[in-house]
DNA sequence: ATGTCATTTCAAGGTTTCTTGAATAGTCGA
DNA sequence: TCGACTATTCAAGAAACCTTGAAATGACAT
């Protein structure tokens, strides 16, 4: 990933009304979520929301597809994936300490673990 | 970590001068470079760099410390691991595939990792 | 105390981003 | 085709953000 498709994505994700989009629409999977029901849903007006979709799916955080008279929206996994990964790998290098202050689920989940302690960090 | 603080700290990663602040402190640890050293390594104005600085600083990123003439800053591992944690926990509730696209080397470095951070607390 | 060095603050300006209502474009059922 | 429905585009204004040079602060050496 380079440099400017990461500050794309990064700027996208630093924004409220984005993040709510992102928070909707993961568990939904690559089933995705139509306009409508995704305003419904956070109580947006279309054109504020149709700004906002765009802006994540032009950054590779989102993606759609047209069905009827809708248009479904569901995240791009990768896309997050790899932009949490540019922060992790190229901008901090790999730091250990910030690779433990944001891997306990992160390890967790990557070998197919479950719960590892009963309690929940910040 | 609050809605609010990630949020602020997102904002903060969202521009290119401070992605490269970043890039350029992690490497030098808790020690962390002088202002003016800084500026000489990035090319940047003084008043600029101290701009760009101190949003870091605010968003809970970066530190600094005062010596003699100097003043010195480091990275906030647990600050930046936070945030990334944020958004991969909260805001994507540990989708999968979004963990998969960013957790090669975070799983790696997870088990030498955990015995660096004994506390943590906001 | 004075001068110099390191850094921050201030004020002004330009630019980008966000929100809103109004207008537009596609899709379907009758 | 007409009307209803879903979603996007447009234009305007408001707000936030960034950069710059000039001025101010604080610390040290002499």
């Amino acid at each position: 990933m380079d440099r400017s498709k990461a500050l794309a994505a990064l700027s996208a994700l630093a924004h409220e009304t984005r993040l709510d989009l992102i928070r909707l629409l993961t568990p939904c999977g690559a089933e995705g979520m139509a306009a409508g029901q995704i305003a419904e849903a956070l109580g947006l007006a279309a054109p504020r929301l149709s700004f906002h979709l765009s802006a994540l799916e032009q950054a590779g955080l989102l993606r759609s597809r047209k069905a009827a008279r809708n248009v479904f929206y569901s995240v791009d996994a990768v896309g997050i994936g790899r932009t949490i990964s540019y922060v992790l790998n190229d901008c901090c290098r790999d730091h250990p300490e910030v690779l433990a202050a944001c891997s306990h689920k992160v390890s967790a989940a990557a070998q197919g673990a479950v719960a590892l302690s009963g309690t929940e960090n910040t």
